[in-house]
Parts: C-alpha cells; structure tokens; sequence
DNA sequence: TGTACATCAGTGAACGCGCGTTCACTGATGTAC
DNA sequence: TGTACATCAGTGAACGCGCGTTCACTGATGTAC
C-alpha cells in the first residue's frame, strides 16, 4: 500500500495535480482568492497579477476569467474575505467581557491594530483607494463585509453609551468613525513605520495604541453624568 | 508685428518648443516634476510613468535619466515637493494667532485637511508606502522635508503646553503624534469618501475635523492645571 | 578675443518583459428521457 | 440503466500594449589658455 502511488490513474500527464479530476478544478475561485492573498502577502498587491495568481493556481492564464470579470473583482473579493476575517477576529476578541464594554472597546481596538500589524499588505489592500467606498456598488459583497465589521464598533460604542461610559449626546455612528479615524491613522503611522524616529517599536504599539483610546475616549466621556 | 510670428528661427522642426534652444531643456528636473505631479493630479499616481513625464516634457523617453536614477526617484522629488508647499501652507495658517496656540493648533489641522482635500492625490503620494520611513535612507530630502513639517506641528504643540491647553505630562513629540494620527486618519477616511453613508459631504469635512480635534484635545488637557 | 576641448544634457533605437484580455476550442459534468 | 445533449469550466494561442531601462551617439555649453 505504501509503495503504491496515491492517485490509481496513471496516465496523468502533470506529476502533481490538485486532485481527482485534471481538468475541472474543484473550486478555482477560492484557490485563486488564496493564492492572490499570498502573494499579496509576500510580495504586496503591487506584485499581484492575475496571470500570477492563475499559474500559482495551477491552472490556464485564461481560467481566471471564469470566476473573475477582471483583475480588480479578484481583488475585491480578496478584500472581502480580509474584511470577514477581521469581523471575525474582532467578534472573538470582544467576547468574554459580558459586563464591561470599554474593555471590549480596548479589546476590539487591540485586536484591530493586530491584525493590521500580522497581515499588513491584506490590510492595506481592504483599504486601498481603489477598492473604497465610490466603488462600492461595482463591489456590494465587499461593502457589505467592510459595513457588518464596522457596525461590530458601533456596537461596543452603543454599549459604552449605555452605560455611561461614553457620552450620548453625539450619534454613536459619529462617535464610532471618530474613534475608528483616531485608531486607524495610528495604525497606518505604525505599519507604515512613520513612528519610527519617535523610537517606537512594532512590541510597544499594543500600548501605544491604548494610551490613543484613553486619549481620546477621555474627551468622549459625558461630564454630566458619571 | 502681430502677424509675424513669435520665435525669428524659421529652421525649427517643431513648432512650439519650450525656448529658446531647442537642444538644452534648461529646467528639465523641475519639468518632470511638473509635469509628474500633473498626471498624478489628473489621473493618480498608478498612471504616472517616466515615459509620459518625458513626453509630456517634450524631451526623449532616455532624458529623464539625465536628472532621476530611477521612477521611484522621480515620485520622490514629487513628494518632496509636496511636503514643501503643505509646510509652506501651514506656516502661513498658523501665522496671525501670536498670543492663541490653540488657535494655530485649529489652523493647522484645518489647513492640512484643506491641502488633503484639495491635492488628494498628490497627498497619496507623498505618503505612499513605498516613500515612507523605511525607505528614508534611500530619499533623504523627502525625508528632511516631511520631517520638518511634522515638526511645525510639534512646535505648536509645544506652544499649547506653555499656556496650559495641552498637558506638559506627556511630551510634545508623542502628543503630536497622536493628534497628527487622528487628523490623518480622519483625513483619509474622507478623501477615501468612506464617511458617505454618515452623510458626511466634503463641505462639512471642516466641521467635523474641528470637533474631531476638539474631542481628542479634550481628552489632552492637563486637569490638575488650568 | 579666439580656439581647443572636456563636460554633460539630450537623442533615438532597442532590449526584454509581463501584463490584461479575448477567442475559438475541448473535455468533463450533470440531467432529461 | 443507458444514451443524447446542454452546460460550463477549463485550454492555449494570440492581440496589443506600455513600461523601465540601457546604450552608443550627438549637439550645445562653458572654460582654460
């Protein structure tokens, strides 16, 4: 048994197929989804081609276009699947403080600039000018991602309302962007190592990215009450 | 007079050149420039190639070797420059609140949202990964300019700490570093238009800057002080 | 003031490249009868 | 259960493109004597 090939078909031209069937893939447009993430991984967006993502696929440079209307539609839906990934991440973070929404909001925000930090070039693709907002309705799957991962902010921000953690007077959405602006410049600033001569290092941004909430959260805060 | 026309050499093989002569450019490293960051206005940095700059130019597709080593030193040179006017539009902002550094604190967010607005793609550029700090070395002058506008913020900051509008608790350096992170990212969520489903237009960017900066300073105060 | 010459900013042709996309096609798959 | 056929995911070759960069060159400029 363990001398024998695992594939009973012989006449297998290529060594390594996939699987089962040459011909037939199985499930193109998600392989191609990973292998453009792993380039874009390795080598940044600029580096991604679909002709590249087709060959790492293993299969025609035409093939592509069966699943994609073009370069960009992959992108997207790489961007999509970034935006999933991190909605997941953050709904994950955010359990386990059933009683105390700044710390989800801490938790939220810690786990946001770490997957900016572990997946850097996918980050920088989800919010790639090209990809945003006035092409949403070219994109609706990835609006639709980018929206329910913001809306998780919203959320914890609703719940600081609640329990006065936070003001009420202001809308919680205009809060949330602004909080969202805030933590997000910083990130930006750290991966693209703008912070650098500051001396600041990649270990210390957990807590610098802290000390910007706390920052800011202060001037949120509803002096009326509390 | 005026029917004649403008240029007395009648062996020119093209009819509009620059000046004077037609071999020597005179400023050709300026009119890269020029004409790069003109692209880049009109159509994105992604368009910009150092072929259409040299066409645009009216030299050869080579000259542009004469005075670059190489693309990304041209975009380089396009930044720098785009640093020195946004340094240039904050030290005219600021002037005219000699006894209110809060003032030129407001001045200054407000004139950098104003230059992001109005020279979106320029802005891109100037803080394109591939420009940034990790590549200082490689660009020193991009460097040298985009630090000294940075600390024309530092500067004001440490203005607002002598009167008490800014805590001296913290140093000025890091201080201006969170609120350069906020204002930024604020900025790009607005030049990305990732703000529209708020409602939020252009016209209003201004506005919710000022409150953008206002809950962040709030949250700076020094409350043992003043 | 005039001439010789080094310097240097341009030219134009070419190299090699990889890309996005289209096209007519072929082989595999699933379904209706 | 077997066969005919529509469907569709692939192939592979080709189109047209513009790019970054190099190279040997040429014409203009400025300087030393």
């Amino acid at each position: 048994m363990t001398s024998m090939p695992t594939k009973p078909d012989p006449k297998s031209p290529e060594p390594t197929k996939k699987s089962g069937t040459s011909y037939h893939h199985g499930d193109l447009r998600k392989a191609l989804i990973k292998t453009g993430l792993s380039v874009i991984r390795e080598q940044g967006a600029h580096a991604l081609s679909l002709r590249e993502a087709a060959r790492m696929a293993g299969v025609s440079e035409a093939a592509p276009y069966r699943h994609f209307t073009n370069k960009e539609s992959l992108l997207a839906a790489i961007a999509e699947e970034g935006f999933k990934r991190l909605h997941a991440d953050l709904l994950e973070a955010t359990q386990g403080f059933p009683n105390n929404p700044l710390a989800r909001l801490h938790a939220l925000a810690d786990r946001y600039v770490g997957f900016a930090l572990e997946e850097t070039d996918h980050f920088r693709t989800m919010y790639s000018s090209s990809l945003v907002p006035p092409h949403a309705e070219t994109h609706p799957d990835l609006s639709k991602a980018a929206l329910a991962t913001f809306d998780e902010l919203v959320k914890v921000v609703e719940d600081c309302q609640k329990t006065g953690s936070i003001s009420s007077s202001v809308d919680a959405k205009v809060t949330s962007t602004r909080l969202w602006a805030s933590i997000y410049g910083m990130t930006l600033l750290l991966i693209d190592q703008q912070m650098a001569f500051l001396g600041v290092t990649v270990d210390q941004s957990h807590a610098i990215i802290r000390d910007q909430l706390d920052s800011h959260l202060d001037g949120l805060k509803d002096f009326h009450k509390a």
